[in-house]
DNA sequence: ACATTAAGTTCTATTTTAGAACTGTCAATA
DNA sequence: TATTGACAGTTCTAAAATAGAACTTAATGT
């Protein structure tokens, strides 16, 4: 696999993975939502070295997840905040903050709480079916070749084949 | 940053993303649930090195995100399965698939389209507030320290200040 | 004149990954 | 009996990515 070509394979994991699927984009995203913006705050706050950093936040700017926002004018300086696609991550950053909420917290508990604004509470998030609102589970859903598909892999029909015989 | 250490980050992204942030684990994931189970059936439908395949899969078999079941005996061979801790990973991978329909899809359209058995409808994931319903976005959430928290670092607090100034 | 802040860039050493070939077991075939 | 093929890895070298530190540029404050 070719990661430069990866955002054309036909397959939206794949495509997102092309912009996010890395470690320390996904933590500086994280920093995103807490509001961090400025070049040395992300490389404080999260230790990266100062050259994939910037890397990091030319390849998000470049995929329309971040913008450059110009706070002062002489020197020229900026600030990266997102755009709606990338506040449109917010789904995804949840849901892995939820896994690990649930599945790698140690004894002292949770390192942050959520509390929904609109209602007031603290929530964890769930994921749900948009037409009938229902909690979803891998199993309750069945996935179809759409418009965009490549051609079915033989490889899967083997390993659904099996499925089904064992 | 040490990724070796990652997991034990009092951050649930942090600790998250030692277990799957990476392309490779990503993808991995992905033909998990499309029901990919065998070494060479991860290998041909990847393309991932042998080498590589090995590695992550021991790795997602020491987080007891997978499980190996043998399912022969002469010579000895496994199947990885999805645990329960596994298939709690669904949530992010439906919300990666669901961003990238949104904002990388090209012109032929969606590769995949999803049906709810449970309602019988083509949908789209929604993540919602566990306590009233509502779907949720990054400004309508306030983060709060948990029992888990480090001590307040400066460098948010500062951005905090910031984002409250300007 | 000198130190500081901010946002990078450049450099070398180390680690990871790619790509291909090789190993070991067993079953089925010629 | 010898050969082929399926399967699940391991081993090897070359290429690429990352870590860690120092350097650059531009302006401000003392």
């Amino acid at each position: 696999m070719k990661w430069d070509t990866l955002e054309e394979e036909p397959c939206s994991v794949a495509r997102t993975v092309a912009v996010i699927g890395d470690r320390w984009t996904l933590l500086i995203l994280r920093e995103c939502f807490l509001r961090i913006r400025r070049f040395d705050d992300f490389q404080a706050s999260l230790g990266i070295t100062r050259h994939l950093l910037a890397d990091r936040l030319k390849k998000l700017v470049r995929f329309g997840v971040l913008r450059k926002i110009p706070y002062q004018d002489a020197p020229k300086r900026y600030e990266y905040i997102l755009t709606q696609k990338g506040l449109d991550l917010y789904p995804i950053i949840m849901s892995i903050v939820h896994w690990g909420n649930i599945h790698m917290v140690d004894a002292r508990g949770r390192p942050m709480l959520h509390q929904h604004k609109t209602c007031g509470k603290m929530f964890d998030p769930v994921m749900v079916c948009s037409e009938c609102g229902e909690p979803l589970s891998a199993k309750s859903v069945h996935v179809h070749p759409g418009p965009g598909a490549r051609k079915s892999s033989p490889v899967h029909a083997k390993a659904a084949e099996r499925a089904k015989a064992g």
